[in-house]
DNA sequence: CCAATTTGCCTAAGGGTATTAGGCAAATAC
DNA sequence: GTATTTGCCTAATACCCTTAGGCAAATTGG
């Protein structure tokens, strides 16, 4: 029998793609080795175990979010880059239902300073700029669009506005612009 | 032997318990038959399966927190009814952790008609009738409430806010202002 | 109050996932 | 071209989930 060319790399790209397809939660050893056509056991010359490959998925996804809203933000100020950073979010969780759900991993705090996260914080940040907004403020702000992105991101994804009128794309136009709005005219304490 | 005395009721609570101890993704019907000292075949009387004793803690879970917040709400009006209503979410979360993960599940539209989301998007909408909110805004404004509080929860209980300054509750209390200030402030399309 | 029925928990068994240990052969290094 | 490393395999253990079938305790009804 061939060698089937299997690195830790290949496998959690194959891990990312396995999650879009039947969710993040049914993502397994045995799933990715079947995928390979390869016994399970072989998996772990690349990987350390089962939360191994989780957590590299979800670096992954970090990571392709955050180059993503690099991409976005470019040229962008205002509003516009608001806006921008926003459709990141959804779009990609669109997308890549799965990916989405294993960026909301929980890391511990060695794992998380080696991942994305703070690139996440830094780009909401700079679309602060074109706001008028001194410290503390702006941190509470950065935690409110953090707040607002996950939360109606994994609600709709969720499935958690269907069937009802009016449909989620006004709400989500509406929503940047309540936001757009609140920003510009942030309340003293 | 003696009987248990196991009921569908019982195990749901027991299953509750142990997510807040051990985490939702943790609870397992294994689990649940150590903790009452009986063999895992003898919950199948009571259980259908694994998803329908994750499914009866989720729906528990959504009634709880119904309760409370009808509580809270009662005999409150505007900006006290919000700050209410969202620190019940944050609260239920802090305290009972496995739950509040439970109640993120998304049902079948069958379970979910059963379930207590109808009643947490109609106290939603209660509060909102201290703003002068005409649909289809009231609606977005229902939304992006249920996206931040779910939001705002989820990424503080999974720590995404620790280790910075200013504190969350300093932060949470500056959330709530602003939204009260947008809500009085709703921009018109 | 005893017989019949239902009900509750048990044993047994089959199938899936995670993980470790040890082996053989293909790739690589010298 | 031999020696070493590396990659995938087999084998084995340890959970967890689920169904089938059995026995005894509880309940029902005469």
């Amino acid at each position: 029998m061939g060698r089937a060319g299997l690195t830790t790399e290949r496998l959690t790209r194959a891990g990312a793609e396995l999650a879009d397809e039947v969710g993040f939660d049914q993502v397994t050893v045995s799933a990715l080795a079947r995928r390979f056509d390869v016994k399970v056991a072989s998996l772990y010359s690349h990987l350390k175990n089962s939360q191994d490959l989780k957590t590299r998925i979800a670096l992954l996804a970090l990571e392709e979010l955050a180059d993503r809203a690099a991409d976005a933000l470019a040229g962008r100020a205002g509003k516009d880059a608001l806006a921008a950073l926003a459709n990141v979010y959804r779009d990609y969780a669109r997308e890549h239902p799965g990916r989405y759900a294993a960026a909301q991993t929980r890391f511990d705090p060695q794992t998380a300073a080696a991942g994305a996260g703070g690139r996440h914080v830094q780009m909401t940040r700079a679309i602060l700029r074109g706001y008028d907004l001194a410290e503390p403020d702006q941190t509470h702000a950065v935690r409110l669009l953090g707040s607002v992105f996950h939360g109606y991101v994994s609600l709709e994804t969720g499935g958690g506005f269907s069937h009802s009128a009016p449909d989620t794309q006004e709400t989500w136009s509406r929503i940047l612009d309540a936001l757009d709005a609140l920003l510009r005219n942030w309340p003293a304490p």
